[in-house]
DNA sequence: TATTAGATTAGATATAATCTAAACTGTTGT
DNA sequence: ACAACAGTTTAGATTATATCTAATCTAATA
């Protein structure tokens, strides 16, 4: 991914490229497996410049905001993060609580009859389980 | 719902019926709108006899644990929580954060090859936007 | 009723996220 | 060039959320 086409994401969306976005962003763009908030924040401090822990939090929620990446809430665990790049769905395993993306497919919306006067931004499937390594841990014991 | 179907439903799922747990599982199945665990615990304190927050967490994740009640994780919130009664889907506000049931329809599950050995245990559909209360607010500004 | 695995407790601790107010930096208009 | 301003960043405090500890207690069973 060219350095330029993170600028250009980022100034598409209406968003200042500055050196700590653009860290961020770039970090998510080459780092497919959902980081953690503080993952991100370690990593991107490991470069200069450096960034604040509140800076990567807002820069966080301002990409969200922009639609450029995508947050997975795990139940008892840190949220995750990812840029969203083809669209996909998500698993979440019970055991290690980390995030897989799975092959998208469509999934049909419900009845416009049951949703009222709510707005859909967003239609995601949730799968939950055992990811493959703790499936193989859990059968052998 | 009687009073020992609470008593029944932890029974049968090996838990022993404790009156912390009882009043966690009974509010739960009274109070339809997903609650917090901070709401969780400050409404069983309101009545006899008390609970510790450590219990509270405790009681909740061994329900969770037992498939009675599931847990809804919130993007940056509080996680919620539900009895399981009949099956639903869940619709998350972006502005104020409720959780509100949805109409259960049946949703595709992935293609085997895509799974791979993973083991899933559940398949939700997880729809974001605005509430009915927001989305009256948001157009009117 | 004795036993004991399981449950509970208060409070400390750990983890996750946000707030604050001052300082800094691009951008725009003149 | 430079003044003005909105947007951004900062360190550290604060709030919010969840878990741990180790002593004590209790429900279910024999």
């Amino acid at each position: 991914m060219g350095s330029d086409a993170v600028r250009w994401s980022l100034e598409d969306s209406g968003l200042r490229c500055t050196a700590q976005r653009y860290a961020v962003m770039s970090f998510l763009m080459d780092h497919k497996g959902h980081p953690t908030a503080a993952e991100i924040f370690e990593a991107v401090n490991r470069v200069v410049p450096r960034s604040s822990r509140a800076t990567t939090y807002n820069n966080l929620r301002d990409l969200v905001e922009a639609g450029l990446v995508s947050e997975v809430a795990v139940e008892g665990r840190a949220g995750r993060f990812d840029a969203k790049g083809m669209q996909h769905h998500h698993f979440i395993c019970d055991r290690c609580g980390n995030v897989e993306d799975m092959e998208w497919y469509d999934v049909p919306r419900p009845a416009s009859r049951s949703l009222g006067k709510r707005i859909i931004r967003e239609c995601q499937l949730i799968l939950r389980g055992l990811c493959t390594k703790c499936a193989r841990r859990h059968s052998s014991r």
